[in-house]
Parts: structure tokens; sequence; C-alpha cells
RNA sequence: GUUCCCGUAGCUCAGCAGGAUAGAGCGUUCGCCUCCUAAGCGAAAGGCCGCGCGUUCGAAUCGCGCCGGGAACGCCA
């Protein structure tokens, strides 16, 4: 992008307008025929009182050429600059191959802390396809900003404290003990759980039961407490292993049991500050003003809420890691509650919640029906990745029967495929689940970029290295190799956008582009040529691109297989 | 009812700090493996960019009003 700015400097000197203003303006031109970047004089003709072709021609009269482009030219009211193609080929592979896994990031946030929370799962609940965004949205944006240079602290919110905790208790006891928590799973845990609502039905008074034993966890009972942490270590056992699968990593579990001691703080702070108001017998901090209904901090019970929670993880956040931006990866639907807790705390004088963000994602629905635990129509997200794994090693086996480490290439490209079909539209978007279209490797999809880093990979193999120093960049002057060029040059600006709209889809996007068009040069140009000057710059883009690929599919989550 | 979000090709979506002929994938039809992985490449067909008014030299993009879909709206999270 230095041509860019380099356009921008000598527009400044030929206008005498300000140089930023200018950068602002200069765009890339819908077909590259047209030139590399373009300038629009209609943004001057009131100013100059001319006809934007007029200055358009003017400019380029007056313009001394910047560095790095080699002509410019007038297309109606536009102003077009061609760059010098050897030299933004130069400078693009020989910075992504010196960077390496580096390329695409940057120091922008050396020594500043980022907050990511996401995934959030519910304790002897199943992990389900609905905590797929959560999980692989908050993964992506977690590498993106570390990519960047930010230190950032991943958070899992646990859903660990409830009186569900009660009634797992007490279906545990009923029907479950003869078999030890440690050796039980997750599943055997929800049929529980669905089994205690269904016998509730007819008893009411398994209903007490369960809050006398959350009754019993909150105090500590040593048999209470033992079970609810057996039954909390079984789960993250559990989902340790997805986590696993999809790459995931936590720097704290702190989730709403973490908090429970932290609330009363806050609570006390709004009462002296006049913000708290008993209403209905609960108390409340009325936002009317800002045409919100009241956030609820303490229940007419006495028991706290959600928002009661948000507060002291936030202020617990902000002082325990200094964060310059927390992000809450959450659902739209909570988009009231965030506005809510958000008001609150600047209400509560800090400052600071200008840096937290609701990072909210569109909702999953099933191709029938809704998601429900208690009614069983649950699709778990371990069955998913394992039926995109399996299909991936038939794939394999039929494609590649000589391939040897099957298993692991399936297990990159069955998980990348699920995984991307996450993150390769806008976060807002809402989907529907099925199973056809999870399990579709054709076109814009994981594997399809996996697959073309691994094409690279093999012709990389083949030629058995090359030597970087001295390539002739001039020789890379077909038109499939410019594309690639330009899409490989793209990386870096792409993750900084990536990150301040946290939107992983650009990145997603930006590795599509790299693939296709390096898909397009290995079909129009042979890489392994036998004009050995040819072939060592194709290399080097080829190398280049490979680096690209990878480096962006990292960014999101997903592996690179060199074969598959 | 109120507030917020979404509406672009048969389907799923890009493009929306306004700019040059509206793009891609899937699906459909048709081509391309005696050469580097065909999970690939190419071609064809397919669009009143939900509708109307406005702002502007210029609107899919900004504003207002409709229509259609979704979400949230006091003691769940």
């Amino acid at each position: 992008m230095d041509a860019k700015l380099a356009i921008a400097k000598s527009l400044a000197r030929a206008t005498g307008l300000p140089e930023a203003e200018l950068a602002g303006y200069i765009e890339i031109p819908p077909d590259s025929a047209l030139g590399d970047y373009a300038f629009p004089c209609f943004r001057l003709a009131k100013a100059l009182r001319k006809a934007p072709p007029a200055i358009a021609a003017e400019l380029k009269e007056k313009l001394s050429l910047p560095e790095g482009v080699e002509r410019a030219e007038v297309a109606g009211g536009y102003l077009n600059f061609f760059a010098d193609k050897a030299n933004l080929a130069g400078k693009t592979i020989s910075r992504a191959l010196a960077e390496g896994d580096a390329y695409g990031g940057a120091d922008i946030g050396q020594g500043k802390n980022v907050c990511v929370e996401f995934s959030s799962i519910n304790i002897a609940k199943p992990f389900h396809i609905g905590h797929l965004p959560t999980t692989a949205i908050g993964n992506a944006l977690n590498r993106i900003y570390r990519a960047l240079g930010y230190n950032t602290v991943a958070i899992n919110h646990l859903g660990d404290w409830g009186t569900q905790f009660g009634k797992m208790i007490v279906a545990y006891k009923l029907w479950g003990e003869s078999k030890p928590i440690e050796e039980s799973t997750v599943r055997e845990l929800v049929r529980l759980y669905v089994r205690f609502h269904e016998e509730a039905e007819k008893d009411k008074s398994l209903n007490d039961e369960a809050r006398k034993w959350f009754r019993k966890i909150e105090e500590g009972d040593p048999e209470a407490v033992d079970l609810w942490q057996r039954f909390k270590d079984l789960t993250l056992r559990e989902v340790g292993e997805v986590y696993e699968l999809l790459g995931v990593r936590f720097d704290s579990y702190a989730g709403e049991s973490f908090y429970e001691d932290k609330m009363q703080a806050i609570i006390d702070e709004l009462d002296q500050k006049g913000l708290l108001v008993t209403d209905q017998g609960a108390k409340i901090v009325d936002l009317s003003e800002w045409n919100m209904p009241p956030c609820i901090i303490v229940k007419s019970d006495g028991a706290t809420l959600y928002a009661t929670r948000d507060l002291a993880a936030a202020r617990y956040r902000k002082k325990t890691y200094d964060f310059v931006k927390s992000l809450y990866v959450v659902a739209y639907q909570q988009n009231l509650h965030f506005r809510q807790f958000f008001k609150v705390l600047e209400l509560l004088g800090d400052a600071w919640v200008k840096d937290c963000e609701h990072v909210n994602f569109g909702m999953v629905s099933m191709e029938e029906g809704t998601l429900s635990t208690r009614h069983g129509n649950v699709v778990y997200l371990e069955d998913v990745l394992k039926a995109s794994i399996e299909k991936t090693l038939d794939i394999i086996k039929e494609k590649s029967p000589d391939l040897e480490n099957k298993e692991e290439a399936a297990r990159a490209v069955g998980v990348g495929a699920i995984v991307w079909g996450v993150l390769y539209n806008s976060r807002i978007k809402d989907t529907s689940f099925s199973w056809a279209k999870v399990l579709n490797f054709d076109g814009e999809t994981g594997p399809y970029a996996q697959y073309t880093h691994a094409r690279c990979c093999s012709v990389l193999r083949k030629a058995g290295g090359y030597d970087q120093k001295g390539v002739d960049y001039a020789l890379l002057k077909e038109e499939s190799a410019e594309a690639l060029v330009k899409a490989i040059a793209q990386l870096p600006d792409t993750v900084k956008t990536a990150a301040e709209k946290n939107e992983p889809y650009l990145v997603a996007r930006s590795v599509i582009d790299v693939s296709a068009a390096f898909n397009k040069f290995y079909y129009e140009c042979r890489i392994l040529e036998d004009d050995p000057k040819v072939r060592r710059a194709r290399l080097a883009l080829t190398d280049a691109a490979r680096q690209t690929i990878r480096n962006g599919l990292y960014l999101l989550g997903l592996e690179a297989p060199e074969r598959m």
C-alpha cells in the first residue's frame, strides 16, 4: 500500500490539497485493465470549478510519477495509475517470505491487552451446534488480535451456577448413582436432566428438593460442592476434546460461580451512587431516560441475575487485565442485555466501557424445529465434527489412496470444513443447519483453500527447493501471476480491518481470493518450467501463496495440511 | 405495540465511511486430465439490488416512509 501513499503525496504536490484527504479518495478500479489505483476527479470538480475529465488531464500533466507507479492514464473523470508490476511483485513476495508465519500480522498491539469472551458453555449441558458460532468467531478473533501484537485473554465464561445444579444432584441421586460421575458422560447427565423435568411435572416436590440442594452448594456443604465439582470436571474434560479438535485454547475459565462473591460490592456501589431503585420488590436501575427497560440487579427473592454477574465480571476484567478492548462474542438475542449493562457501567462512571463491545452474531436454527435441550432436539458439535471427518476420510481414500497420514489430514480438513462454514459470512446472518450444506466441500470452502495450499506444497516439494535470492520478478508478467501477487499483498490490510470490525469473514474472503488466483495461475502457467529463471520466479510466487493461505487459515482456526 | 437487525441471481452470500459495465460459490447446461493433486480450471444461462420518495454530478450503498422476515422487550442466561 505504499504506492497508494506515494500517489497521494504527488497528488498533494500537484493540487495543494492535504495528502490525507486525497489518500482517502484513492480507490481500486473494478477491473485491473483500467489500472491498479484510481483517483476520482469528481471530488475536486466543485472546488476547482472544472469538469472532472479536464481535471484528470491537467493532473496527469502536472504530476510527477510517484515511485512504484509506471504510468497514469485519463479515463473519463478518473485518473488511473498503473503500478510497476515487477516492483510490486518483488516487494510483496519477498515480504511474505521474509515474514513467514508472521505475514499478515503487525505489531500495532504491542503491550496492549484484549479480552475475548467466547464459547461460554454450560456445565452438564450439551455442547451443540448452537455453540459453534461463538466458539469459531471468538477463536478467530483471538488469533487475529494476537497476530496484530495484542496480548489476548481468551475467556470461557462458564455457565456453572444456578438451580439447575440442584436439579442435577437430585436426578443423579435418584436415578444415576449406580455409576460414578467420572465414568459417566455429559449425554447421560443430560438424560438425567431431561428425566428430572418429566418427573417434576408429576411431582412438584422434586423442585423443592432441587432448590434445597442448590442452597447447599451455595452454603458450601461438602457433599453438594463435591458433586457440583465433579459435574464440572466431567464436562470440562469432555468439551476439552472438542476444543482440542477445534484448536481452541482458553486462558481463563472464570464463569458464573467465580463471580458469586464479587457482586455485593457492585450492588453496594450502585446503591451508594443512588442508581438503585426498588420496584415491585426487585432492585433495578432505571434506564427509561435512554429508552430502555430497567436493568434488574437483584430479584425480589434476593437472588442476583445475569446482569449483576456481567457487571462484576467487567469490573474484574478491567482491574485484572487492564484491557484496551473487551469483546463479548454472544448471539444477537442479547443485544438489549448488553446495551443495558454497558449503560449501567457508564452510569457508574466507568469510562472504559467504551472499550467493551458486544460482538453479536445470527442464530443457528435446525431445518426442522428449534434447538432445545429439554426436548432432546440437539445436534452435538462433536457428532458434526466426527461426521465431517469421516466423510473427508472417505474422499481421501478415494482421491489419495497413497497418502500416509490419512486420519490426520481428514481431521484437519473435516474440522476445517465445519469451522469455515461459520466464518465465511458476516456474523449477523442467521444460519440454518443442514447436513448437506455442512458437508459440501466444493467451491468457496475450507477444503478448497486447504486443497490449494496442499497443491502449493506439492509443487514446491517436486521442485526440491529453489534459491530465493536474486529472483527476477519482472518474469512474472502473466495476468494470472499479477492477480495472485495482488491477492497476496492484500492480507495485512485485511487482517487489520477484520480486527477493526471484528469480522473474521474478511480474512476468509481474502484466503479465497488468494486460493482462486493461485488455482488460475497454476492452470495457466506451468510453474516447474524448464527455463530456470522463470521457474525460480514462479516458485517464489507459489511459496508466497502457500504462506499466505496457511497464515489466513491459521487466523481462522484451520490447519493447513501439506498433503491431502 | 415499541426498539433493533435483515431483505442483492433458483439457493447461500460478497459488495454498503456514495463512484466506472452489480460480483462469487452452490445448483443447472456444456467444455478441459499422454504435463506440477480435477476437493481444480473455463463457458453459458440466471438481477425493476423488497417498494416509493428524497439528498447528490453520481445511490445496491446515505435519509425518510411503506412492505416482508427475524430478534428482544422486568425478576432465565
